[in-house]
DNA sequence: TGTGCGAGTGAGTGATTACTCACTTTTATT
DNA sequence: AATAAAAGTGAGTAATCACTCACTCGCACA
């Protein structure tokens, strides 16, 4: 697989800019596109495949989208700018940050609101973590972006929260690699590896999740 | 990618049976294919490439592994095989079973003795896991093998560690899920995501997750 | 009713893929 | 030194790959 060589994030805007509206093939094309990229990885999924799966001619897929690359990014890419920005929007705007919230709080939103999220786009999810770990160089392309948009917001909430006394004393950074590492961790676990339905209380999955992760980030006495 | 029709972990002896000393030109390839298999991920990689990396001819990859997956395998299964029974026989045998430990220092021995098998062989884990999430055929046969492999010792020892009021007043499969979650997911960003080098302190980082995991599992006063 | 245009088609293309096989070279055994 | 087996080779093969292009179709607008 060859990415387009330019930083590939510049065609987010020009892929949505002009956005008009898909025909009825292009969504099957889609549909199909996710489907068996979720299930079998993009690299192992052809685009005879995809064309068969869609019920639609080969040469409509690349009437759309010029390349299998851009098939992926088109399915990617809004997924992605959806997801970043409104952990901070979202999450932020869900607990009222004008008055002193405890951080527990703080995790428990954003755990919900993550959940939720990748609930609703479950095989997107997929696709994307697949794709990270088995290209190198998309992930090399995703990680400033990441590196930016989250580090670069969660890291002042640990200082502040760390500041209140809350937090154990560690670095800000090392907090963050643990919180990461866990949060990244349960996703992938839980969304690639385990079983689709084996949390039944998804409201006291949350609160042991949280309760264990500030536990182990909560001030000692 | 199409792996052997039959339930592969048989093969595992077969593999390992009749195991003459590899040849000098077997060792370069084996080497060539786990560096480019961990890099770029097994269906990214062709056999041409293998061949030239190791500078080898293509035919002489065939002529020792007789199919592409037959060499992804003779990588894979003597590294299945060393790791998962060891879990059990190495851990179960540095910590004194016979004497009441801790769980923390179960959990300890656990970890450390686990840190210290996937550095010994980061890019054969990196190509597991990999193909684990990317290939769902086989990760849907190593699955029972994991269950019982795993599984099967642990949950006695939650079950133990509960009886002796140690943990948390959950089912021990919640218990196992939530350790599983948090172990995998930790070896999985630590691996596989974040770069490196970025843990100095291997005794401090240790002690971190093992407080960490600590504090969310064990008992609440 | 004609005309232009984007959507859709599928046979065709060159490149690449995993794999084969007739052959040569190296190694082991006597 | 003779011989057989094993290791190594690389041109060749059928299949599949992503992608192209000349073409048809259906529909909006004149």
């Amino acid at each position: 697989m060859s990415l387009p060589t330019k930083n590939f994030l510049k065609e987010i805007s020009l892929q949505t800019d002009h956005s008009k509206k898909p025909t009825e093939k292009q969504q099957k094309i889609i549909e199909a596109a996710i489907k068996m990229f979720a299930e079998k990885g993009y690299a192992n999924t052809s685009t005879s495949e995809i064309a068969k799966e869609a019920g639609v001619a080969e040469g409509t897929i690349f009437r759309h989208y010029r390349t299998k690359d851009r098939l992926l990014l088109s399915i990617l890419l809004p997924f992605i700018k959806k997801s970043f920005p409104s952990i901070a929007e979202g999450v932020f705007k869900e607990i009222n940050l004008d008055q002193l919230t405890s951080f527990e709080a703080f995790l428990k939103a954003l755990i919900t609101n993550r959940i939720e999220f990748i609930k609703a786009h479950k095989e997107i999810f997929r696709i994307l973590i697949k794709e990270i770990l088995y290209n190198e160089k998309l992930k090399k392309e995703l990680e400033p972006f990441v590196i930016k948009n989250i580090l670069s917001r969660i890291l002042p909430m640990i200082e502040r929260f760390k500041e209140q006394g809350e937090l154990v004393d560690l670095p800000a950074e090392t907090i963050m690699r643990i919180l990461f590492t866990h949060l990244f961790g349960y996703f992938i676990s839980r969304f690639l590896i385990l079983p689709d339905d084996i949390v039944q209380d998804e409201e006291a999955e949350v609160e042991i999740l949280v309760n264990f992760i500030m536990e182990g980030l909560k001030k000692r006495s």
